[in-house]
RNA sequence: UGGGGCGUAGCCAAGCGGUAAGGCAGCGGACUUUGGAUCCGCCAUCCGUAGGUUCGAAUCCUACCGCCCCAGCCA
């Protein structure tokens, strides 16, 4: 469930900056977008980027944006990925309403855009294999050369698009091509193909068609068909808007969209490309494509993230032209801002040693009343059964503390956190010289948190009762990759896979209310981070996902060896 | 040595001829029953470089440098 408290403050940017002026200036009455995914794949962050984008104009200035899906290519494309693409899209809190559209939607009327290019001598029917299309396209600095079929007759292309789309030949033996330059400096203008032959069932046409358009021949006219007025994608299509205009401009389309281009993004520590989260997939350096670790809004979603995390961030990193690569912090910024705000704090001990209070009774249990959420006055208090023997943090308690160690230490005094202060006397060790307990007396006028006369401690610490606490798995995440721009330099990216993205701990404990914490929960746990249960929790056998830590200076002392400072 | 883009702080990013917003990160400090949160302060004499125009340039002009994209019957 998402709260409104901070709503991101509406950012201007060049795409908006057009939409704003467009509107004003009457050449639009209605903004009119569109997110078009391929489905081909799971959505991942960067998609997130362009869904914000897209739907969020629509909402910022009044108009609707369309779920199209891209559905051009049948031999990449399933309908396993419409489906998450869709439940994905709602994740993220958008809405398409009843505008949800399929290139497939428009074949026919492609059909009948191609007849016409070839009436008009604008298109032609190509017998070049793949190899000597290549050949004949040229290169960078050289033109093309013109396919020897490049100027057969109207009848003869007609028949043979006929033929084509009549499943007469085999794959790859003849595309249909827009006759525009082979001379072109612009490599899309080379003839490009429109048409191909594929003897593959489609997943909402079936086998209705063997021939497919191309993204070059769909994409425009599709948006032309449903009135897309700001036709949005990432900067490696620039060089197709010409060709975008160029059909636009010789067929008889209803509307005249008009693309623009902004920089997709790139995120440190982590991939985007399709061909290497598939193969993290594939060869099992992860649990799936929605593993908490992955940059899909399936693994984000697992992992704990809130969809107004990735909005609020989304709105952060803006929209530009520029490459770039926006640092993985800023991420973590948005989604513990979110957090933080609406986070239940629960207690969970990850790495639990024992702890004894030698005056508190055998037998007792108090029932002690601890605060939701500090930052939410509304989420309440819930109780947490106290007893005389604890589990604390083993991190918490240091036998020969340095000077900035503020926690538990023989002869300190702390705060068990909405119960009594404790001072540790002495601790008892196994044969090995480990800690197996720490003794401690408690102070009973403190109950709460409070001592009467005032007196401070440096520390509150975070406990459970280790007669109620229930056991459970907690899976530690990090960044998949360790260095912040993976592959970069020519490394191989595999080596780059962090070791430690991934630490299962098998032995610790939280409090007896998490069990009702559902999936897509996120908690805190205080003083730790935030976890939410995961799909692989079974009864009586919880798992959590660490979300993200709390910003930690006590480990970033540590981490830069100033403990003693 | 073709074409298309882009260069403002460690990162993202405003700025559109009148003298460098904001956020992230970082660093100090206050406060704190989460070493969390919150709060306060610091952090670009300078906008890829060099010239030019102008009373005045990150914004206009010229040249140069660097980076990204394009030679799929992928999108």
């Amino acid at each position: 469930m998402d709260t409104q408290t901070t709503p991101p403050s509406p950012r201007s940017d060049f795409i908006r900056d057009i939409v704003a002026a467009d509107l004003r200036e009457g050449r639009h009455e209605t903004v009119v977008t569109r997110f078009p995914p391929e489905p081909n794949g799971y959505l991942h962050i960067g998609h997130a980027k362009s869904i914000c984008l897209n739907f969020g104009i629509a909402d910022e200035f009044g108009g609707r944006c369309h779920l199209r899906f891209d559905d051009t290519n049948p031999v990449k494309e399933e309908q396993e990925y419409i489906d998450s693409i869709m439940t994905d899209v709602r994740w993220l809190g958008f809405d398409w309403g009843e505008h949800l559209y399929y290139a497939s939607d428009y074949f026919e009327q492609l059909y009948e855009w191609a007849l016409h290019l070839i009436r008009e001598g604008k298109a032609y029917v190509d017998d070049l294999s793949a190899e000597e299309i290549r050949a004949h396209r040229g290169t960078l600095t050289e033109p093309g050369t013109p396919s020897p079929w490049r100027d057969r007759s109207v009848e003869e292309n007609l028949d043979l698009f006929d033929r084509m789309r009549a499943g007469e030949f085999e794959n790859g033996a003849r595309v249909l091509r827009a006759k525009i330059d082979m001379a072109s400096p612009n490599i899309n203008f080379r003839d490009p193909v429109m048409y191909r032959i594929l003897h593959v069932a489609h997943p909402r046409t079936g086998d209705a068609w063997c021939i497919y358009p191309s993204y070059d021949f769909a994409h425009g006219q599709s948006d032309a068909i449903e009135g897309i007025t700001h036709s949005i994608c990432t900067l490696e299509f620039q060089d197709h808007r010409p060709l975008y205009d160029w059909f636009i401009e010789n067929l008889p389309v209803p509307a005249v969209p008009h693309q623009y281009e902004f920089a997709r993004l790139n995120l440190t520590h982590t991939v985007l490309s399709k061909r290497v989260l598939l193969k993290l997939v594939n060869e099992g350096h992860v649990r799936g494509w929605s593993d908490p670790r992955m940059p899909t809004l399936s693994g984000i979603r697992r992992r704990g993230f809130p969809a107004e995390g990735l909005r609020d961030f989304a709105g952060m990193i803006g929209v530009a032209r520029a490459d770039s690569v926006v640092e993985i912090e800023m991420l973590e910024h948005a989604v513990r801002d979110v957090l933080n705000r609406t986070a239940l704090r629960r207690f969970g001990v990850l790495d639990p040693v024992k702890v004894v209070i030698e005056n508190y009774p055998e037998d007792t249990v108090e029932h002690m009343e601890v605060v939701n959420n500090p930052e939410d006055e509304s989420a309440g208090t819930r109780t947490v059964p106290f007893a005389r023997e604890l589990w604390i943090e083993r991190d918490d308690f240091m036998e020969d503390p340095p000077k900035k160690f503020f926690r538990l230490a023989p002869g300190r005094e702390v705060r068990l956190r909405s119960a009594y202060f404790i001072t540790c006397t002495h601790v008892v060790k196994d044969a090995d010289g480990r800690i197996t307990e720490i003794r401690c007396t408690y102070d009973p006028e403190t109950r709460g948190g409070n001592a009467p006369d005032g007196r401070k401690v440096k520390a509150t610490l975070h406990w459970l009762s280790a007669a109620h606490a229930v056991p459970a798995e907690v899976r530690l995440y990090d960044h998949l990759f360790a260095s912040p721009n993976p592959g970069s330099g020519g490394s191989d990216l595999f080596e780059d896979l962090n070791p430690q993205s991934e630490v299962v701990l098998a032995s610790c404990f939280v409090e007896p209310s998490l069990a009702e914490v559902p999936v897509g929960q996120t908690v805190q746990f205080e003083r730790l981070g935030y976890f939410c249960p995961d799909p692989d929790s079974a009864p009586g056998a919880p798992v959590f996902n660490r979300t993200l830590t709390l910003k930690d200076t006590w480990a970033k002392l540590q981490a830069q060896g100033r403990q003693d400072a």
